[in-house]
DNA sequence: CAACAAATGGCAACCGATTGCCGTCCGCGG
DNA sequence: CCGCGGACGGCAATCGGTTGCCATTTGTTG
């Protein structure tokens, strides 16, 4: 069951290797009967190219890899998803890499790969600048939420998207709002802050923040009382597991939410609309994200554009349960 | 900045390329002193060897490719965290192909990765049993939650965990079950009914079946109206998203859980504990049928074993509110 | 000290494609 | 009838390693 190779197609059909080569992937440098015949041939031997031999000259392997600082995150399963979509849609193969939230692993393993992908996709990327720069200067990098310039890069709009939170609360009649920080090397935690700061002043809140946390339900207990401690009405998550976190630590307390407190996430991931109470939340077409970020890989292998396009996916605030008056007596299930 | 291949590194040695090949992939083979300097002038000089060059002569690709039936389903995220997890460990990479519950692409994605991946991990194959077995004569493959006579594979523990199910809906006094299934090509969905429905007999309780429905949230509203239609007391769905589809209809049609009807799901996916009311379901822990069927993978590429392994990861039943006595009276949040 | 085996390094074929370049054959215009 | 250019097919180098086999060196043994 050994499979067979351009050389037996070659044989069989009494013509050279470089015509049955030709044949599949420069059709029009063969004439038609013998394209036809050499195909025919091939599809009789179930001939199927070798990727990897076709690579090794070609230098295209078609594939891309996805670096993702925590599989972990439910979040970035919609990226992957989108990701993979796209990918596939074009005959691409997808690699998936879980950094661990270790830029050290995220280097090795870029290192790793350099070889055997075209692209890299870099979600959420804990990396200094100064390494995305230096890693986009030898490879195809697209970096995923978040920005740097001169990179090509797809993010969620989060900027607005913050805004919208903070006048969401202003209106709320909350005065002061606690930011419950992501990881320090967190490109969207210190965006989304100073977003968030922004909004505060304009509507003449006050904003704190406090952290970083890890973005991890465990991790909101933590963050819980850390919020308590500013005496803030709001607290803005980092990200939807920490959120959750939050409420549950809020919940063995007996602080009510939203009447004590309100609570807002990003990214609506699939839970946050069944925990109780159901999360306010950023969220968007994170799948969209994925999908755009390996189109942006895929056309800058076709031709190398001078500017590398940053792209914005839109986001939109989804109001559950957990945000409300301030102060607020509590709903009355069944009321 | 074109990397260094083994040439520039025999040069720049002083040495032949053989050397420089087997300094690395072969070490006993060299004196050690010649391997110590070839070492240190491919380090200098940044030398990576070209994993597709390797893969060309040796047919190793140190890849496997994890083909997961719907990657939209949150349960195989777990899956994918061991699998690329214990994968990373050994240096392999892991790709990930999404068949859209379609064998059709399932098949075509195999054939298209076979000369670049060592091995496949078909989680939750929808394919037909010859089809697999046929696979399995021309690749190296493990079976993810699926048990096919003659194939390696690891399954997360669902008989007895059945058996449990019944078990403790029998001791809340129920005595009418109905099993929302999976789709018809799931060899789960029948594998579990089969054991509900011999332990349901053991226990005296009536047992049903409906469907078969996706594994979806969406499809839970159908799968909800059909279990009332039964009269049964117990709901088990085939999953979780199913399950909580199910619930959220019956909250719409004001149908009380688990007082009016006990729901039950499985694989404990993160969103179970956070549904209200939170979910009674069979969990286990699927990152380790992940790492398992990597393992399980490698192994049998050092030796190929006579016996393919079947492995099973034990489950454990993870009671919650959805289940509880029928008829008795709901709880008094507060109370 | 001769003879022989083990250790070590090099030569070159090979994995399975792609591709630049050349030769042949054909039709066509002059 | 000769010459020219385009279409088509083949030769062989190449991508970057691996590996079987041979040659040389070195150490060992009788």
């Amino acid at each position: 069951m050994k499979s067979s190779t351009i050389y037996d197609v070659a044989q069989a059909a009494g013509v050279a290797t470089s015509t049955v080569s030709r044949a599949f992937s420069n059709p029009d440098r063969v004439g038609a009967a013998t394209r036809e015949h050499v195909l025919e041939v091939a599809r009789r031997l179930g001939y199927q190219p070798n990727p990897l031999a076709r690579a090794l000259v070609s230098r295209r392997t078609r594939t891309v890899a996805m670096v993702v600082s925590d599989i972990t995150n439910p979040h970035f399963f919609e990226l992957i998803r989108g990701a993979e979509m796209r990918a596939k849609a074009s005959g691409y193969t997808l690699v998936l890499v879980n950094a661990e939230e270790s830029p050290r692993i995220e280097l090795e393993q870029i290192h790793r790969l350099t070889r055997s992908v075209d692209g890299f996709l870099l979600a959420a990327s804990r990396q200094p600048v100064e390494d995305l720069l230096q890693l986009a200067a030898g490879h195809r990098v697209v970096v995923i939420n978040r920005r740097v310039p001169g990179l090509a890069s797809v993010v969620l709009e989060h900027a607005e998207g913050c805004r919208q939170m903070v006048g969401h609360l202003a209106s709320l009649g909350h005065t002061s709002v606690v930011y419950l920080a992501g990881p320090r090397s967190s490109w969207m935690a210190a965006s989304r802050w100073a977003a968030i700061r922004g909004a505060a002043a304009e509507l003449g809140l006050r904003a704190q923040r406090m952290g970083p946390f890890a973005p991890t339900v465990a991790s909101g207990g933590a963050a819980a009382d850390a919020a308590l401690t500013t005496g803030a009405t709001a607290a803005i998550a980092h990200n939807d597991l920490l959120a959750i976190g939050v409420l549950r630590r809020l919940a063995d307390r007996g602080v009510q939410v939203p009447s004590d407190v309100s609570v807002v996430g990003f990214d609506d991931i699939f839970a946050a609309d069944l925990c109780t109470p159901a999360l306010t939340t950023l969220g968007g077409a994170h799948a969209d994200v994925g999908r755009a970020a390996v189109e942006i890989l895929l056309t800058s292998m076709e031709q190398s554009r001078d500017q590398p396009p940053e792209l914005t996916v839109p986001s939109d605030l989804r109001l559950r349960k957990s945000t409300g008056v301030p102060g607020a007596p509590a709903d009355q299930p069944g009321s």
